[in-house]
DNA sequence: TAAGATTGAGACCTCAATCTTC
DNA sequence: GAAGATTGAGGTCTCAATCTTA
Protein backbone atom coordinates (compact mmCIF):
# COMPACT_ATOMS: atom_id res chain seq x y z
CA UNK A 1 0.00 0.00 0.00
CA UNK A 2 2.80 2.59 -0.52
CA UNK A 3 2.45 5.86 -1.96
CA UNK A 4 4.96 5.79 -4.77
CA UNK A 5 2.78 4.73 -7.17
CA UNK A 6 3.46 5.80 -11.06
CA UNK A 7 0.05 7.01 -11.76
CA UNK A 8 -0.34 7.01 -15.89
CA UNK A 9 0.49 9.79 -17.63
CA UNK A 10 -2.38 12.06 -19.93
CA UNK A 11 -1.35 10.12 -22.99
CA UNK A 12 -1.09 6.53 -21.29
CA UNK A 13 -3.89 7.13 -19.81
CA UNK A 14 -6.07 8.17 -22.74
CA UNK A 15 -4.25 5.34 -24.70
CA UNK A 16 -4.83 2.48 -22.26
CA UNK A 17 -8.60 3.96 -21.57
CA UNK A 18 -9.09 3.01 -25.56
CA UNK A 19 -7.59 -0.22 -25.68
CA UNK A 20 -10.01 -1.37 -22.56
CA UNK A 21 -12.89 0.04 -24.62
CA UNK A 22 -11.57 -2.33 -27.33
CA UNK A 23 -10.71 -4.84 -25.35
CA UNK A 24 -14.47 -4.99 -23.96
CA UNK A 25 -16.39 -4.47 -26.84
CA UNK A 26 -14.51 -6.07 -30.24
CA UNK A 27 -14.82 -9.41 -28.14
CA UNK A 28 -18.48 -8.67 -27.90
CA UNK A 29 -19.06 -7.89 -31.04
CA UNK A 30 -17.16 -10.40 -32.80
CA UNK A 31 -18.76 -13.07 -30.50
CA UNK A 32 -22.12 -11.39 -31.60
CA UNK A 33 -21.56 -12.20 -35.07
CA UNK A 34 -20.11 -15.68 -34.92
CA UNK A 35 -23.46 -16.51 -33.15
CA UNK A 36 -25.89 -15.07 -34.87
CA UNK A 37 -24.69 -16.29 -38.06
CA UNK A 38 -23.18 -19.64 -37.66
CA UNK A 39 -24.40 -20.49 -33.94
CA UNK A 40 -21.19 -20.95 -32.14
CA UNK A 41 -19.54 -18.39 -29.89
CA UNK A 42 -15.60 -17.11 -31.10
CA UNK A 43 -14.19 -19.21 -28.65
CA UNK A 44 -15.73 -22.42 -30.88
CA UNK A 45 -14.38 -20.91 -33.70
CA UNK A 46 -11.06 -20.32 -32.74
CA UNK A 47 -10.80 -23.61 -31.69
CA UNK A 48 -12.37 -25.33 -34.76
CA UNK A 49 -10.34 -23.02 -37.07
CA UNK A 50 -7.20 -24.01 -35.73
CA UNK A 51 -7.99 -27.90 -36.15
CA UNK A 52 -9.31 -27.25 -39.34
CA UNK A 53 -5.15 -25.95 -40.14
CA UNK A 54 -3.17 -28.52 -38.71
CA UNK A 55 -2.35 -31.39 -40.29
CA UNK A 56 -4.75 -34.41 -40.23
CA UNK A 57 -7.24 -31.62 -38.83
CA UNK A 58 -6.34 -32.96 -35.53
CA UNK A 59 -4.48 -31.78 -32.03
CA UNK A 60 -3.91 -32.91 -29.40
CA UNK A 61 -5.88 -31.30 -26.05
CA UNK A 62 -3.03 -29.88 -24.74
CA UNK A 63 -1.76 -28.25 -27.95
CA UNK A 64 -5.29 -27.06 -28.73
CA UNK A 65 -5.56 -25.63 -25.25
CA UNK A 66 -1.86 -23.42 -26.35
CA UNK A 67 -3.42 -22.11 -29.83
CA UNK A 68 -6.48 -20.94 -27.88
CA UNK A 69 -4.49 -19.40 -24.79
CA UNK A 70 -7.61 -21.62 -22.81
CA UNK A 71 -7.01 -23.48 -20.02
CA UNK A 72 -7.26 -27.56 -20.36
CA UNK A 73 -10.85 -27.38 -18.10
CA UNK A 74 -12.09 -24.77 -20.39
CA UNK A 75 -11.40 -26.27 -23.77
CA UNK A 76 -12.57 -29.51 -22.72
CA UNK A 77 -16.21 -28.53 -21.53
CA UNK A 78 -16.04 -26.57 -25.13
CA UNK A 79 -14.49 -29.28 -27.20
CA UNK A 80 -17.63 -32.15 -25.38
CA UNK A 81 -20.21 -29.81 -26.76
CA UNK A 82 -18.99 -29.79 -30.42
CA UNK A 83 -18.51 -33.19 -30.22
CA UNK A 84 -22.45 -33.53 -29.03
CA UNK A 85 -22.84 -31.13 -32.04
CA UNK A 86 -21.01 -33.68 -34.34
CA UNK A 87 -18.18 -31.01 -34.73
CA UNK A 88 -15.54 -32.61 -33.80
CA UNK A 89 -14.36 -36.27 -32.19
CA UNK A 90 -12.15 -37.55 -29.27
CA UNK A 91 -9.80 -40.56 -29.45
CA UNK A 92 -6.81 -41.38 -27.05
CA UNK A 93 -3.88 -40.56 -29.05
CA UNK A 94 -2.20 -44.16 -30.24
CA UNK A 95 1.21 -42.91 -29.81
CA UNK A 96 0.62 -42.11 -25.90
CA UNK A 97 -2.25 -42.88 -24.08
CA UNK A 98 -2.23 -39.79 -21.59
CA UNK A 99 -2.92 -37.73 -24.46
CA UNK A 100 -6.61 -37.39 -26.40
CA UNK A 101 -6.27 -35.84 -30.19
CA UNK A 102 -9.59 -33.53 -30.73
CA UNK A 103 -10.20 -34.07 -34.51
CA UNK A 104 -11.96 -32.15 -36.82
CA UNK A 105 -15.26 -34.10 -38.26
CA UNK A 106 -16.15 -33.75 -42.19
CA UNK A 107 -19.28 -31.60 -40.46
CA UNK A 108 -16.79 -29.83 -38.64
CA UNK A 109 -15.09 -28.98 -41.54
CA UNK A 110 -18.57 -27.48 -43.40
CA UNK A 111 -18.70 -25.46 -39.79
CA UNK A 112 -15.54 -23.94 -40.74
CA UNK A 113 -15.80 -23.05 -44.40
CA UNK A 114 -19.67 -21.68 -43.87
CA UNK A 115 -18.33 -19.42 -41.12
CA UNK A 116 -15.24 -18.41 -42.22
CA UNK A 117 -15.95 -15.46 -44.57
CA UNK A 118 -18.84 -13.69 -42.35
CA UNK A 119 -15.76 -13.79 -39.81
CA UNK A 120 -13.32 -12.39 -41.75
CA UNK A 121 -15.98 -9.67 -42.91
CA UNK A 122 -16.55 -8.88 -38.95
CA UNK A 123 -12.93 -8.43 -38.88
CA UNK A 124 -12.17 -6.32 -41.73
CA UNK A 125 -15.31 -4.04 -40.73
CA UNK A 126 -14.62 -3.64 -36.91
CA UNK A 127 -10.74 -3.22 -37.27
CA UNK A 128 -8.98 -3.79 -40.63
CA UNK A 129 -10.55 -1.73 -43.54
CA UNK A 130 -10.54 1.44 -40.69
CA UNK A 131 -6.91 1.48 -40.53
CA UNK A 132 -3.79 2.59 -42.96
CA UNK A 133 -1.41 0.40 -43.79
CA UNK A 134 1.17 2.23 -41.13
CA UNK A 135 -1.30 1.87 -38.62
CA UNK A 136 -1.84 -2.20 -39.39
CA UNK A 137 1.60 -2.61 -39.05
CA UNK A 138 1.62 -0.43 -35.20
CA UNK A 139 -0.82 -2.75 -34.29
CA UNK A 140 0.59 -5.67 -35.11
CA UNK A 141 4.07 -4.16 -32.87
CA UNK A 142 1.86 -2.96 -30.41
CA UNK A 143 0.00 -6.61 -29.89
CA UNK A 144 2.87 -8.29 -30.38
CA UNK A 145 4.98 -6.47 -27.47
CA UNK A 146 1.72 -6.63 -25.06
CA UNK A 147 1.39 -10.25 -25.24
CA UNK A 148 5.16 -11.24 -25.32
CA UNK A 149 5.39 -9.06 -22.01
CA UNK A 150 2.08 -11.57 -20.68
CA UNK A 151 3.94 -14.42 -21.73
CA UNK A 152 7.13 -13.08 -20.31
CA UNK A 153 5.57 -12.57 -17.19
CA UNK A 154 4.54 -16.05 -16.60
CA UNK A 155 1.04 -14.84 -15.52
CA UNK A 156 -0.39 -17.15 -17.85
CA UNK B 1 -22.08 -18.36 -49.27
CA UNK B 2 -20.60 -16.33 -51.99
CA UNK B 3 -17.26 -17.03 -53.04
CA UNK B 4 -16.15 -13.26 -53.55
CA UNK B 5 -14.32 -13.12 -50.07
CA UNK B 6 -11.58 -10.79 -49.20
CA UNK B 7 -9.38 -12.58 -47.17
CA UNK B 8 -6.92 -11.12 -45.22
CA UNK B 9 -3.38 -10.20 -46.82
CA UNK B 10 -0.64 -11.46 -44.71
CA UNK B 11 0.25 -8.39 -42.87
CA UNK B 12 -3.60 -7.96 -42.24
CA UNK B 13 -3.75 -11.92 -40.64
CA UNK B 14 -0.13 -11.27 -38.93
CA UNK B 15 -1.62 -8.31 -37.44
CA UNK B 16 -5.32 -9.35 -36.52
CA UNK B 17 -3.86 -13.13 -34.94
CA UNK B 18 -1.56 -10.46 -32.75
CA UNK B 19 -4.59 -8.42 -31.93
CA UNK B 20 -7.25 -11.56 -31.30
CA UNK B 21 -4.36 -13.24 -29.13
CA UNK B 22 -4.16 -10.04 -27.18
CA UNK B 23 -8.30 -9.18 -26.74
CA UNK B 24 -8.06 -12.83 -25.21
CA UNK B 25 -5.17 -12.82 -22.93
CA UNK B 26 -5.12 -9.07 -21.66
CA UNK B 27 -8.50 -9.18 -20.09
CA UNK B 28 -7.45 -12.43 -18.39
CA UNK B 29 -4.51 -11.23 -16.40
CA UNK B 30 -5.70 -8.05 -15.84
CA UNK B 31 -8.84 -9.78 -14.08
CA UNK B 32 -6.60 -12.28 -12.50
CA UNK B 33 -4.69 -9.41 -10.41
CA UNK B 34 -7.91 -7.58 -9.32
CA UNK B 35 -9.37 -10.98 -8.20
CA UNK B 36 -6.13 -11.86 -6.67
CA UNK B 37 -5.54 -8.16 -4.91
CA UNK B 38 -8.53 -7.05 -4.41
CA UNK B 39 -11.27 -9.52 -4.19
CA UNK B 40 -13.28 -8.34 -7.32
CA UNK B 41 -13.42 -8.49 -11.07
CA UNK B 42 -11.77 -6.05 -13.48
CA UNK B 43 -15.60 -5.04 -14.05
CA UNK B 44 -16.13 -4.47 -10.53
CA UNK B 45 -13.43 -2.31 -10.73
CA UNK B 46 -14.41 -0.28 -14.22
CA UNK B 47 -17.90 0.12 -12.54
CA UNK B 48 -16.96 1.15 -9.02
CA UNK B 49 -14.03 3.16 -10.30
CA UNK B 50 -16.56 5.11 -12.62
CA UNK B 51 -18.92 5.88 -9.46
CA UNK B 52 -15.44 7.66 -7.57
CA UNK B 53 -15.03 9.87 -10.48
CA UNK B 54 -18.45 10.84 -11.13
CA UNK B 55 -20.30 14.15 -9.01
CA UNK B 56 -21.98 13.26 -5.97
CA UNK B 57 -19.97 9.15 -6.48
CA UNK B 58 -22.83 8.13 -7.94
CA UNK B 59 -24.82 7.58 -11.74
CA UNK B 60 -27.36 6.39 -12.72
CA UNK B 61 -27.75 2.66 -13.78
CA UNK B 62 -28.44 3.14 -17.48
CA UNK B 63 -25.50 6.07 -17.35
CA UNK B 64 -23.12 3.39 -15.54
CA UNK B 65 -23.90 0.36 -18.43
CA UNK B 66 -22.78 3.20 -20.76
CA UNK B 67 -19.33 4.15 -19.13
CA UNK B 68 -19.06 0.23 -18.96
CA UNK B 69 -20.36 -1.39 -22.16
CA UNK B 70 -22.66 -3.11 -20.31
CA UNK B 71 -25.63 -4.34 -20.60
CA UNK B 72 -28.35 -3.17 -18.04
CA UNK B 73 -28.93 -6.98 -17.45
CA UNK B 74 -25.36 -7.49 -16.39
CA UNK B 75 -24.87 -4.65 -14.85
CA UNK B 76 -27.90 -4.77 -12.35
CA UNK B 77 -26.81 -8.13 -11.64
CA UNK B 78 -23.30 -6.88 -10.50
CA UNK B 79 -24.41 -3.84 -8.78
CA UNK B 80 -26.78 -6.33 -6.92
CA UNK B 81 -23.62 -8.36 -5.64
CA UNK B 82 -21.79 -4.99 -4.91
CA UNK B 83 -24.57 -3.36 -2.56
CA UNK B 84 -24.59 -6.83 -0.89
CA UNK B 85 -20.92 -6.56 -0.15
CA UNK B 86 -21.55 -3.10 0.84
CA UNK B 87 -19.46 -0.96 -1.76
CA UNK B 88 -22.31 0.40 -3.78
CA UNK B 89 -25.87 1.24 -2.75
CA UNK B 90 -29.05 1.90 -4.68
CA UNK B 91 -31.50 4.48 -4.73
CA UNK B 92 -34.55 5.54 -6.64
CA UNK B 93 -33.51 8.80 -8.77
CA UNK B 94 -35.44 11.66 -6.33
CA UNK B 95 -35.92 13.81 -9.56
CA UNK B 96 -37.79 10.65 -11.78
CA UNK B 97 -38.63 7.58 -9.82
CA UNK B 98 -37.68 5.48 -13.45
CA UNK B 99 -34.41 5.90 -12.65
CA UNK B 100 -32.06 4.00 -10.43
CA UNK B 101 -28.80 6.02 -8.91
CA UNK B 102 -26.08 3.83 -8.07
CA UNK B 103 -24.40 5.92 -5.03
CA UNK B 104 -20.78 4.24 -3.82
CA UNK B 105 -20.31 3.79 -0.45
CA UNK B 106 -17.49 4.71 2.31
CA UNK B 107 -16.27 1.51 2.20
CA UNK B 108 -16.35 0.98 -1.75
CA UNK B 109 -14.52 4.33 -2.47
CA UNK B 110 -12.02 2.81 0.22
CA UNK B 111 -11.59 -0.24 -2.23
CA UNK B 112 -10.86 1.79 -5.21
CA UNK B 113 -8.22 3.75 -3.16
CA UNK B 114 -7.00 0.16 -2.14
CA UNK B 115 -7.10 -1.25 -5.87
CA UNK B 116 -6.14 1.36 -8.44
CA UNK B 117 -2.43 1.27 -7.67
CA UNK B 118 -2.25 -2.62 -8.40
CA UNK B 119 -4.49 -2.18 -11.22
CA UNK B 120 -2.23 0.84 -12.79
CA UNK B 121 0.91 -1.15 -11.86
CA UNK B 122 -0.58 -4.32 -14.01
CA UNK B 123 -1.41 -1.98 -17.00
CA UNK B 124 2.24 -0.61 -16.90
CA UNK B 125 3.84 -4.03 -16.71
CA UNK B 126 1.36 -5.76 -19.36
CA UNK B 127 0.70 -2.78 -21.69
CA UNK B 128 2.42 1.01 -21.42
CA UNK B 129 6.09 0.31 -20.11
CA UNK B 130 6.84 -2.08 -22.93
CA UNK B 131 5.98 0.77 -25.42
CA UNK B 132 7.70 3.80 -27.09
CA UNK B 133 6.16 7.01 -26.73
CA UNK B 134 5.18 6.52 -30.81
CA UNK B 135 3.97 3.33 -29.77
CA UNK B 136 1.49 4.60 -27.11
CA UNK B 137 0.25 6.99 -29.27
CA UNK B 138 -0.13 4.97 -32.77
CA UNK B 139 -1.93 2.97 -29.83
CA UNK B 140 -4.72 5.46 -28.86
CA UNK B 141 -5.13 6.11 -32.72
CA UNK B 142 -5.81 2.37 -33.74
CA UNK B 143 -8.13 1.32 -30.50
CA UNK B 144 -10.10 4.82 -31.40
CA UNK B 145 -10.56 3.67 -34.79
CA UNK B 146 -11.80 0.16 -33.59
CA UNK B 147 -14.11 0.86 -30.80
CA UNK B 148 -15.41 4.56 -33.45
CA UNK B 149 -16.10 1.88 -35.78
CA UNK B 150 -17.75 -0.38 -33.56
CA UNK B 151 -20.08 2.32 -32.41
CA UNK B 152 -20.80 3.66 -36.04
CA UNK B 153 -22.02 0.12 -37.04
CA UNK B 154 -24.81 0.29 -34.42
CA UNK B 155 -23.90 -3.72 -33.34
CA UNK B 156 -22.70 -2.16 -29.84
C1' DT C 1 -47.10 2.67 -24.32
C1' DA C 2 -42.23 3.20 -23.61
C1' DA C 3 -37.99 3.61 -20.91
C1' DG C 4 -35.42 2.02 -17.02
C1' DA C 5 -34.45 -1.70 -14.23
C1' DT C 6 -34.78 -6.31 -12.34
C1' DT C 7 -35.40 -11.30 -12.35
C1' DG C 8 -35.12 -16.35 -13.73
C1' DA C 9 -33.51 -19.97 -16.63
C1' DG C 10 -29.99 -21.90 -19.13
C1' DA C 11 -25.34 -21.78 -20.81
C1' DC C 12 -20.73 -21.06 -19.71
C1' DC C 13 -16.27 -20.31 -17.08
C1' DT C 14 -13.15 -20.98 -13.15
C1' DC C 15 -11.19 -23.39 -9.55
C1' DA C 16 -10.20 -27.32 -7.10
C1' DA C 17 -10.50 -32.17 -6.86
C1' DT C 18 -10.29 -36.41 -9.33
C1' DC C 19 -9.16 -39.91 -12.75
C1' DT C 20 -6.01 -42.08 -16.06
C1' DT C 21 -1.83 -43.20 -18.21
C1' DC C 22 2.98 -43.13 -18.33
C1' DG D 1 4.79 -39.33 -8.74
C1' DA D 2 3.72 -36.34 -12.64
C1' DA D 3 1.42 -34.90 -16.90
C1' DG D 4 -2.80 -34.81 -19.50
C1' DA D 5 -7.56 -34.62 -19.22
C1' DT D 6 -12.11 -34.61 -17.14
C1' DT D 7 -15.63 -33.58 -13.73
C1' DG D 8 -18.51 -31.04 -10.19
C1' DA D 9 -19.64 -27.06 -7.62
C1' DG D 10 -20.18 -22.30 -7.41
C1' DG D 11 -20.28 -18.01 -9.56
C1' DT D 12 -21.22 -15.17 -13.68
C1' DC D 13 -23.21 -13.83 -18.24
C1' DT D 14 -26.86 -13.67 -21.71
C1' DC D 15 -31.38 -13.65 -23.28
C1' DA D 16 -36.06 -13.20 -22.74
C1' DA D 17 -39.75 -12.13 -19.77
C1' DT D 18 -41.39 -9.21 -16.21
C1' DC D 19 -42.11 -5.27 -13.23
C1' DT D 20 -42.38 -0.28 -12.38
C1' DT D 21 -42.77 4.49 -13.25
C1' DA D 22 -43.67 8.24 -16.29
Amino acid sequence: MSEDVRWLADEERVAWLALADLITRLPAVLDAQMLRDSNITLFDYFAVSALSMSPGRMLRMSELARFTSSSLSRLSNVVKRLEQRGFVRREPDPANGRYTVAILTDAGWDLVVAAAPGHVAAVRKYVIDGLSGDQITALRSVASHVTERIQASGDC
